[in-house]
RNA sequence: GCGGCGGUAGCUCAGUGGAUUAGAGCAUUGGUCUACGGAACCAAGGGUCGGGGGUUCGAAUCCCUCUCGCCGCACCA
C-alpha cells in the first residue's frame, strides 16, 4: 500500500505526462483542498501555453480519477484536489493493519554508518554532546524504522598526547583510587588535575612525554595503563547513554586508536596516487577550493612533521574502514557546525584519493550550539561547561516536581525519567537542527506547547480513553461524517511522506512539527466529536479507531525520535 | 580578507524544489461548554519575513548587494 501522497502524485504525474512528458506535479497539501498540483505553470511557460489550459487539460483527466471526488482549477493554474472519501478510508484501513503505520520500508535497504556522540576518554560528556548523541541516535531510529542496516560509531577520542599526562597522573594517583575516582564518573576532575600539574612542573610534563613516546611505542605496561583508562571512561559513557535512552553501546566504540595501524597505509595510499605534497615537513593533500587566510591553498594534513598523526589522518582511515569493510552506502556524521570545513576536506580529498564513489555517500549532520537564557553559550553561573549527567538529573527533579503538583502518584520516578527525557529531547530535535537553540528548562517540560511533555500527554489523554470504555465498545469501522473527522483522517494520513522528508533532510524537528500538529488536530476532534458519549454504537467505534490511530502515530513517531510514550502521566 | 550557518509576531519557533489571505505555541484580550483526566475550544489584536535592488504574472522562498550575530580558516581534536 502506497502512501496518499504517492497516490496523489502518480496519478498527477501522469495527468501532465499527456501535456509534457516527465515533468514535475509539483504536488502539495493545501490550505484550500487536501492537495494542489501547481505544475501547470512551469510545463506552460516550457511549452509557451497558456498555464490555466494547461491545467484544465491536465484536470479533466484527473476528473476521471476516482482517487478525487474534486478537481478544480484555480488561480493562474493551480489544480485544487479533493480525495475520495473511498480513498480516504482505504488508507485508514491499511494504516490500522500495518505494522509501521503505513511507513514504507526501503525496497532496497542500505547501509548507513551513523558517527555521533564522541565523546573524549577521561572528559566529562557535556552539554556539547547532547546534540549529537540525541539528533544521531535520532536518526538511527528513523533509517532503521525504514528498513535499513543501521550503524552506530562513536569516535571517541581516546588517543593522543594528552594520554601522556593523564597516564602519568594516573600513576600517581595509584591505580586503585583513580578508577573508583574515574568510576564514580569524576571525569573533569581527573583530567583538571592533570592538566593543572602538566602545566605547573617541568618534571611532570617531562614524564608526561616519555609516557607518550612509550605508549607510541607500543609499551605493554603503558597500553595496559591507557586500556584502564579508556575502559573506565566507557563504562561511565554507557551510564550516560543508559539515563538519556540512546541505542549507542559498548560494542559501538570505534575510538580513534582502532585506526593506528592503518594510518601508514593512507599514507602510502595517498602517496601512490600522487596527492601527497610535503610542506614545512608534514605530508599534506590540497584539495581544490580551499584556502587560509591569506587565500594560499590550505592543506588536510595527514601527517605531521613530526611523523605523527592528526585526526585528519584518523577521519580518513575511518571512512575507508566504513566504506571497505562495513559496506557503508552512507555515512553520516552528527558532529557540530564548527566542523564543517573539516568534513568538506576530508570527503573532497576521500573522493580524490578514489576510496569516496557514487553513489556511497558522506554526509556531515551539521547542529548548532546549546544557548543559556542569556543567548550565549550554554554555561553554569560560575562560567563552566554543564556536564551532561548533572543536568539529565536536573530535568528528572524539575520533572518529578512537576508531576507532583499534578497528583500524588506511586509510579513517579519512572515516569519522571520518561518526561524529563523527552522534554530535553524533545526540545532539542524540535529545533531545525542548524540553528542554535535555547536551553530552556520551564518552556521544555511546560505540559503545553510543541513540547515532549506535551506530546506525551496528549498520548496518555488518548489511551486512557480506553481504559474509560464501559459498554464494551472496540474499535471499528471508521465513518467520517464530521469535518473534524476527516481532518484527522487526512493529518494521520500524512505520516508516511513526513517520515520520509524527515529521514531525506535527516531534520527531525520535521517529525516534531508533525507530531505537534497532529495532537493539535486530535483535540479539536475530540473537541467536537464526542467519542464514549457519542449516541450510535458505530459511531463510538469509529472515533475510538480514529484514537486508537492517532494514539499509534505519536507512540511511534516520538518512539522514532528516542522518547518513550507512557500509558498514564 | 575568504568561507559556513543564522536574522520571520512581545517571546520561542514553523514555513524557503515560487504560487491564492505569511502560520503555530507561549503571553495578552474577549467569548463558550454541567470539563470523555481541559493537552480545553472558538475568536481577536499583534509581522516593513534584517535593509536595499533585481528576475517574474507572482518572492519569506531564486539572484545581487549591504548589514548584524555566531563560527571556521596548516601540523589540538
Amino acid at each position: 500500500m502506497t502512501s496518499l501522497y504517492v497516490q496523489v502524485e502518480a496519478a498527477c504525474a501522469a495527468a501532465f505526462a499527456s501535456v509534457l512528458d516527465g515533468s514535475d506535479p509539483i504536488v502539495r497539501t493545501s490550505d484550500h483542498a487536501d492537495f494542489q498540483a501547481n505544475g501547470a505553470m512551469g510545463i506552460a511557460k516550457s511549452l509557451g501555453r497558456n498555464p490555466r489550459e494547461v491545467a484544465q487539460e491536465a484536470a479533466e483527466e484527473l476528473a476521471a480519477n476516482p482517487l478525487f471526488s474534486s478537481v478544480e482549477v484555480a488561480g493562474p493554474g493551480f489544480i485544487n484536489l479533493e480525495v475520495a472519501p473511498e480513498a480516504v478510508l482505504k488508507g485508514l484501513e491499511a494504516m490500522g493493519t500495518s505494522e509501521t503505520l503505513g511507513i514504507e520500508t526501503a525496497a532496497t535497504p542500505k547501509t548507513v554508518v551513523i558517527d555521533y556522540s564522541s565523546p573524549n576518554v577521561a572528559k566529562e560528556m557535556h552539554v556539547g554532546h547532547l546534540r549529537s548523541t540525541v539528533i544521531g541516535d535520532a536518526l538511527c531510529r528513523l533509517f532503521e524504522l525504514t528498513g535499513n542496516r543501521v550503524i552506530r560509531r562513536n569516535h571517541v577520542g581516546d588517543w593522543g598526547t594528552p594520554f601522556g599526562m593523564l597516564i602519568e597522573h594516573l600513576l600517581d594517583l595509584g591505580e586503585k583510587s583513580a578508577v573508583s575516582e574515574l568510576g564514580m564518573g569524576d571525569l573533569d576532575g581527573f583530567y583538571r588535575q592533570a592538566r593543572a600539574k602538566f602545566e605547573a612542573s617541568d618534571a611532570f610534563k617531562e614524564r608526561s612525554r616519555q609516557r607518550v613516546v612509550l605508549l607510541q611505542g607500543g609499551d605493554e605496561e603503558t597500553l595496559r595503563l591507557w586500556r584502564v583508562l579508556v575502559a573506565e571512561s566507557i563504562r561511565y559513557f554507557d551510564t550516560v547513554y543508559r539515563a538519556l535512552d540512546v541505542g549507542m553501546q559498548e560494542a559501538d566504540v570505534r575510538g580513534e586508536s582502532f585506526y593506528n595501524d592503518q594510518l601508514d597505509t593512507v599514507v602510502s595510499d595517498l602517496e601512490a596516487k600522487g596527492l601527497i605534497q610535503y610542506s614545512g615537513g608534514a605530508a599534506c593533500v590540497f584539495p581544490p577550493g580551499f584556502t587560509n587566510r591569506d587565500g594560499e591553498p590550505l592543506p588536510v594534513i595527514v601527517r605531521k612533521s613530526d611523523e605523527g598523526y592528526g585526526y585528519a589522518a584518523t577521519d580518513l582511515a575511518a571512512i575507508r574502514d566504513r566504506i571497505e569493510v562495513l559496506g557503508a552506502d552512507l555515512m553520516l556524521y552528527v558532529v557540530g557546525a564548527p566542523q564543517a570545513q573539516h568534513f568538506e576536506m576530508i570527503f573532497s580529498v576521500a573522493k580524490m584519493a578514489g576510496w569516496l564513489n557514487e553513489p556511497v555517500e558522506a554526509v556531515h549532520v551539521s547542529f548548532g550550539n546549546v544557548l543559556g537564557p542569556d543567548r550565549k553559550m550554554f554555561k553554569t553561573r560560575s562560567g563552566e561547561t554543564v556536564k551532561l549527567k548533572t543536568l539529565l538529573d536536573e530535568g528528572i527533579e524539575r520533572a518529578r516536581a512537576a508531576l507532583a503538583q499534578r497528583g500524588e502518584r506511586d509510579d513517579i520516578d519512572h515516569v519522571a525519567n520518561q518526561v524529563a527525557m523527552g522534554a530535553i529531547k524533545y526540545a532539542d530535535l524540535a529545533t531545525d537542527r542548524q540553528r542554535d537553540y535555547v536551553f530552556d528548562w520551564d518552556r521544555m517540560l511546560a505540559f503545553e506547547g510543541n513540547t515532549g511533555p506535551y506530546l506525551q500527554y496528549a498520548h496518555a489523554r488518548i489511551r486512557s480513553i480506553f481504559r474509560r470504555v464501559e459498554d464494551g465498545t472496540e474499535p471499528g469501522a471508521i465513518l467520517l461524517n464530521e469535518p473534524q473527522e476527516r481532518a484527522l483522517a487526512m493529518a494521520l494520513l500524512e505520516l508516511p511522506e513526513v517520515i520520509a522528508s524527515t529521514i531525506e533532510t535527516y531534520s527531525p524537528s520535521k517529525l516534531c512539527t508533525y507530531l505537534f500538529d497532529l495532537a493539535q488536530t486530535f483535540t479539536t476532534f475530540y473537541e467536537f466529536c464526542p467519542v464514549l458519549k457519542a449516541d450510535e454504537v458505530a459511531i463510538r467505534a469509529s472515533r475510538l479507531s480514529l484514537c486508537e490511530l492517532t494514539a499509534s502515530t505519536l507512540r511511534l513517531g516520538l518512539s522514532a525520535l528516542g522518547i518513550e510514550a507512557p500509558e498514564q502521566m
